[in-house]
RNA sequence: GCCGAGGUAACAUAGUGGCUAUGUGGCGGACUGCAGAUCCGCAUACAGGAGUUCAAAUCUCCUCCUCGGCUCCA
């Protein structure tokens, strides 16, 4: 089977095909560094997971690099007004990045570069494009000269003329072309301020990325990501430096992702609805938010709101609740094999295929659940052992790219168990003695302690909530 | 204004030339002491208009509407 990608560059679905092998390099534009992370980067984050996750399942050894901007307005903003040095905000808010994001199940990646620890680099690069005529100082600051690149507007499908003819570009009278954007800037009185031939000063926003990227990754390489939003000016910038630096295409796939909405309105900081992740799962286990960002396809905004939430709920705790049921009736099912392995074979096959059809987790997730369906059923028609191993392990290829299952009892359901078995007995007893007030009355009060109690063909069964 | 993504049943999402979708909710049935879970069934779809085609939710054109980007942003 092959993976077809859809590439923001060429606007269209394409083959993917690493540039050389088997290896690809993957960069994502990660968050900045002064807050908690909200729903937004929550987003991104789990969408390229996923996107990481398939590319491991399809045998390609996968570079992931995800970088921390801590040189930005509202970085140096935070900095200033708490009276501590960057490093130490840098450091606290990519620990509760990495604390957030692994809550929700986001496996690590493989690099993890910080814009200020990278400042060699950066100046380099910025010399070195002043060097071969693509920039220019002009007065302590440095900016990109958009008019000598040819190529403009690739990824964002606009033109120069167009783009100098539309309203909204500021005019600074250090831009030779309102179009230029600037690679060093001028510090300005109490922020943090670096070293360089031009000025004590920082970097401007898309430089870092450019250097990061092609420090650790090389100067082409296959998959960059990221926010839709990102695509103009950002992504575009990246394109120009990274190609005039090193004479080389950039990268091959660009992939965005669309934008968490609340209302219809894009979640951000400056509009200020946004929800953080940790307040976010203070309500909702972590494994639902997640369900909840994967069922729609990455490409596709997100409206973020109670009801969807609670429907994620529901709705995964459907699948989960036919897991919970076949790893109950595996300790019990008789030895043996039917043909069962088929049609979770089958249902993997599904599953993949909707992976490959541009990480499509929505379809790939609609399988699942049709899948769970027909376990139900062979679960009453009598299952095997063997065939039940066939249904955990299609879970555990499901879970291998959402990471959404539950496999094992949580400690407290271990501690939990023997008690439960006294409790149920005496219900057990209640109920052949038809004492059903008494029965429904333990099975309410467990309801309070949020045990929810069901009685079932097989016996009672519980879980806690 | 320019660039991009969209408008699918009550709601939320897939699909993208013939196969009628997935979940939530609703209704009916089976099972159950009841509840729940589960299964079976039912209803309600492709923004509007024109065109191409044997056949259009899917292709073309036009119109309307929504969102994003053009400024810090995942």
């Amino acid at each position: 089977m092959t993976l077809r990608v859809h590439n923001t560059m060429t606007g269209q679905t394409e083959e993917f095909q690493p540039i050389s092998g088997s290896r690809v390099g993957m960069y994502v534009c990660g968050i900045n560094t002064y807050d908690d992370s909200h729903m937004g980067h929550a987003k991104s984050a789990v969408t390229f997971d996923v996107i990481r996750r398939h590319l491991v399942r399809k045998g390609y050894q996968v570079t992931y690099v995800i970088n921390f901007t801590d040189i930005e307005d509202h970085c140096i903003e935070r900095t200033i007004k708490l009276g501590i040095p960057l490093d130490q905000l840098t450091e606290k808010y990519i620990g509760e990045y990495h604390k957030d994001m692994g809550r929700l199940g986001v496996k690590r990646a493989d690099i993890y570069p910080v814009a200020s620890h990278h400042m060699k680099e950066i100046i380099g690069a910025i010399q070195k494009l002043i060097d071969k005529g693509f920039a220019y100082e002009s007065g302590g600051e440095v900016y990109f000269d958009v008019m000598a690149v040819a190529e403009f507007g690739k990824l964002s499908h606009r033109k120069k003329d167009e783009m100098l003819a539309g309203a909204r570009i500021a005019v600074d009278e250090r831009k030779r072309s309102p179009l230029d954007f600037v690679l060093w800037k001028n510090k300005k009185p109490g922020e943090p301020f670096w070293e360089s031939p031009w000025s004590e000063g920082r970097p401007g926003w898309h430089i870092e990325c450019s250097v990061m990227s092609m420090k650790y990754l090389g100067e082409s390489f296959e998959v960059h990501g990221g926010g839709s939003e990102l695509v103009f000016p950002h992504h575009e910038n990246e394109i120009m430096q990274s190609e005039a630096l090193s004479g080389k295409p950039f990268v091959k796939y660009w992939l965005h992702g669309g934008l968490m909405n609340v209302g219809s309105e894009k979640m951000s900081k400056s509009l200020n609805n946004f929800f953080t992740i940790k307040d976010v799962l203070k309500d909702y286990d972590p494994m639902v938010v997640r369900f909840f960002l994967l069922n729609t396809h990455y490409r596709k905004p997100i409206d973020f709101n109670q009801k969807a939430l609670a429907e994620a709920a529901q709705a995964l705790g459907r699948m989960q609740n036919t897991l919970d049921a076949a790893l109950a009736a595996l300790a019990t099912a008789p030895e043996g094999r039917d043909d069962f392995g088929k049609v979770a074979a089958e249902a993997v096959e599904k599953f993949d295929a909707a992976m490959d059809e541009d990480f499509n987790t929505r379809d790939a997730i609609a399988s699942a659940f049709e899948f769970s369906r027909e376990v139900n059923k062979y679960l009453e028609s009598g299952a095997t052992k063997g065939g039940l191993e066939e249904v955990i392990k299609a879970y555990r290829v499901f879970d291998e790219i959402l990471s959404i299952f539950k496999f094992e009892k949580v400690g407290q359901e271990h501690m939990l168990a023997p008690l439960m078995d006294i409790i149920i007995g005496i219900r057990q007893k209640a109920r052949a003695e038809k004492n059903f007030k008494l029965a429904d009355e333990i099975r309410d009060r467990l309801k309070a302690l949020s045990i929810v109690l069901e009685d079932s063909a097989d016996g009672p069964k519980w879980k806690v909530l």
